[in-house]
RNA sequence: GCCUCGAUGGCUCAGUUGGCAGAGCGGCUGACUUGUAAUCAGCAGGUCGAGGGUUCAAAUCCCUCUCGAGGCUCCA
């Protein structure tokens, strides 16, 4: 609906004469005026059939409003179609117009214009700020969508337990949570949902002063720009991740990050995060953005032949990026964002018992990709949760997964299944702040084989649907960022592993004649492929160490006449937090022994401080 | 979307009752040549988010709008 709301000294109008569409009318309506007069054109449009009652309630809301804040006693309707080029139905328009009428008399004197005449009017406009107003109502677009999905989750009954390492489930109000903080946190999280912490979260400025992320105010919020730091550590983090799913045996594959709404496959599955898609209108399609890579994977199985003898057969892409249009108030700095880089593997396996299988194997994998992350198991808790059905038959293979990371787990058990799986887990870092987001995870899907049509062949000849994993070894690439700078502020010298810091030596000359010798430093450190830089800026050497501690850098080296004349360095060593002398040729095997199978790529700023730009 | 808070130099922020727009950091220039977490001095830098109103006078009070942050909810 269309609202042209002008607020008046005086309106009249007389009806000239019908259209087709001329409402039945009483002789004295033909003609009408009213002073002091708050009068609202009103055009009714197509997309208000979708909720006429809503739109209505709406613009009572909106003329009320204004109305008010002008202090008008009069209202007048006034039938006015020439505001939009996209009518409603004159029935829907009609209803429309009568429920405002009806709406509105209890406070206002009302008036309305009768509808589908050609009418003659003369209005004289007050002209203050307020006496012009137009307005757009629309009905609440995702009304129907979003039944679907968020129903079946409150249909959905769940029970939460620990289960502890002797295979005893607990209910959460009886366990001794003393010996597992963080557990109890999280399950405070997850069960009551509700904390109110107006703290700003400590990776928010850090991730700025670092110069690794920031936010970007010319685009939409939870888009961010990353620096050269912050760029060399997620490049760094996508690469592990992605290296590590294909010598796991998964395929690296690329899919479009834009898919027709109308697609009959993806319909159904849209429904998954209901109002939560980025749209695009192309010239006749609806476009969305992917939020993960299913549908770029499926939609390709479902074309190729396989056979029993190709499972179980994986498939990875870092989605960069997957986009999910996320309430506004929800996003907050790398922790969830409307863009972001998701690893997502999909395992298409020949029945549930390789099914699970794999599944052990994916939790495996992901403990130890965290662990070299520099995300140990005391930094995520785990969330095991299932169907009923799913845990009497397979009580022992849940007892196995909370053997295999040595501590008690969260459990949620549905009564009934309501979505594609059947099983799932999830590791949930805690965060400074005591919330809880989920990392790695994986799903076993036992319903997207059949809705995309995607089959393999057995050895008798006949085809089958597969059971497929769903598998983010790491979780989204920014969030394990955010889960590194957050645990780092919880810490007394806050470090990263090596392999992930942007600068991995700094060379510290205390005079500008150690310059040379820093130089012949730095170049056995870039043959190497280490990543090392030089302090050259005329600052003293309190402020340069002071800066490259700051920086979290793992070793700083000071170089002056002492270590010039012995030839070695005076290194500080941060994890160890102590200080030694040593020669560059055994620095670089130590830092080569800590980064030894990780990626390592060149600095991404240049080598001299004194060249360097600032960002921030 | 709802609630709360905010927007002043590149960054972080101060600005009293409405009365000449400030500081620190950073930048530039110069001095200093330093031994393990901030050397000193000088200079430059502002349409106080936008529009309107009140007033002799608005960064400050009022209205509208825009943008941002946090929370609720949700998730990778």
């Amino acid at each position: 609906m269309r609202l042209l709301l002008i607020h008046a000294d005086r309106i009249e109008y007389e009806v000239k004469g019908k259209t087709k569409f001329a409402e039945e009318i009483k002789e004295s309506a033909k003609k009408g005026e009213m002073d002091e007069v708050l009068t609202a054109f009103i055009s009714i449009e197509s997309i208000d059939e979708k909720n006429p009652e809503e739109v209505a309630d709406k613009a009572i809301d909106e003329i009320r409003d204004v109305a008010q804040k002008v202090k008008a006693d009069n209202v007048m309707l006034y039938p006015y179609a020439h505001l939009s080029d996209d009518l409603g139905s004159p029935e829907t328009s009609m209803e429309i117009l009568k429920n405002l009428e009806l709406g509105l008399k209890e406070e206002f004197n009302v008036d309305r214009a009768p509808f589908g005449w050609y009418k003659s009017f003369e209005i004289s406009c007050k002209g203050h700020p307020l006496s012009e107003l137009s307005r757009r109502i629309t009905p609440s677009e995702e009304k129907e969508k979003e039944t679907t999905a968020i129903e079946a989750e409150e249909k959905a009954k769940s029970s939460f337990y620990i289960l502890d390492l002797n295979g005893d489930l607990h209910a959460p109000e009886t366990f001794n949570f003393s010996e597992h903080k963080n557990l109890e946190k999280f399950y405070i999280h997850e069960f009551s949902r509700r904390r109110t912490s107006d703290k700003v979260p400590p990776h928010v400025p850090l991730m700025r002063r670092e110069e690794i992320a920031d936010y970007e105010p010319a685009s939409d919020p939870g888009n961010m720009r990353y620096y050269p730091k912050g760029r060399l550590i997620k490049s760094l983090l996508e690469d592990y991740v992605l290296e590590r799913c294909m010598e796991d045996g998964a395929m690296e594959v690329e899919t479009p990050i834009m898919y027709d709404t109308a697609h009959p496959a993806l319909k159904e599955y849209l429904k998954r995060f209901p109002a939560r898609r980025y749209e695009i209108n192309s010239e006749k399609k609806k476009l969305f953005l992917r939020f993960s890579a299913c549908f770029g994977q499926f939609l390709m199985n479902k074309d190729m032949t396989i056979s029993y003898r190709n499972l179980p057969l994986k498939m990875v892409e870092m989605t960069r990026y997957s986009f999910r249009k996320e309430k506004r108030g929800e996003l907050t700095g790398l922790r969830r964002l409307r863009s972001f880089t998701m690893p997502d593997m999909h395992t298409i396996c020949y029945d549930m018992r390789e099914a699970m299988e794999e599944f052990k194997r994916q939790y495996r994998l992901s403990m130890d990709l965290l662990d070299d992350i520099g995300l140990k198991k005391e930094d995520y808790e785990v969330a095991i949760r299932f169907t009923r059905g799913f845990y009497d038959e397979n009580k022992e293979f849940i007892r196995e997964l909370v053997e295999t990371i040595k501590k008690p787990v969260l459990i949620e058990i549905w009564e009934e299944r309501f979505f594609y799986f059947v099983l799932k887990f999830e590791f949930n870092f805690i965060d400074a702040l005591d919330k809880a987001s989920a990392l790695s995870t994986v799903q076993i899907d036992v319903e997207n084989a059949e809705r995309y049509g995607i089959k393999f062949v057995d050895k008798d000849g006949s085809d089958k649907f597969p059971i497929i994993l769903h598998c983010s070894p790491s979780g989204a690439i920014e969030r394990v960022m955010y889960a590194l700078l957050e645990k780092g502020t919880m810490e007394d010298i806050p470090t990263l592993p090596t392999w992930l810091s942007p600068t991995q030596i700094r060379i510290i000359p205390i005079n500008e004649e150690d310059l040379d010798y820093a130089e012949e430093i730095y170049e056995k450190i870039k043959i190497s492929g280490i990543r090392g830089d030089i302090d050259d800026r005329d600052e003293t050497l309190g402020r340069k160490i002071r800066d490259a501690e700051m920086e979290w850098i793992p070793y700083i080296a000071v170089i002056g006449d002492r270590e010039k004349k012995n030839r070695n360095l005076s290194v500080t060593m941060r994890k160890k937090k102590e200080r030694e002398e040593i020669n560059i040729g055994d620095l670089l095997t130590i830092i080569k022994s800590e980064t030894e199978d990780l990626p390592m790529k060149r600095l991404s700023l240049p080598y001299k401080l004194s060249m360097r730009a600032k960002f921030v």
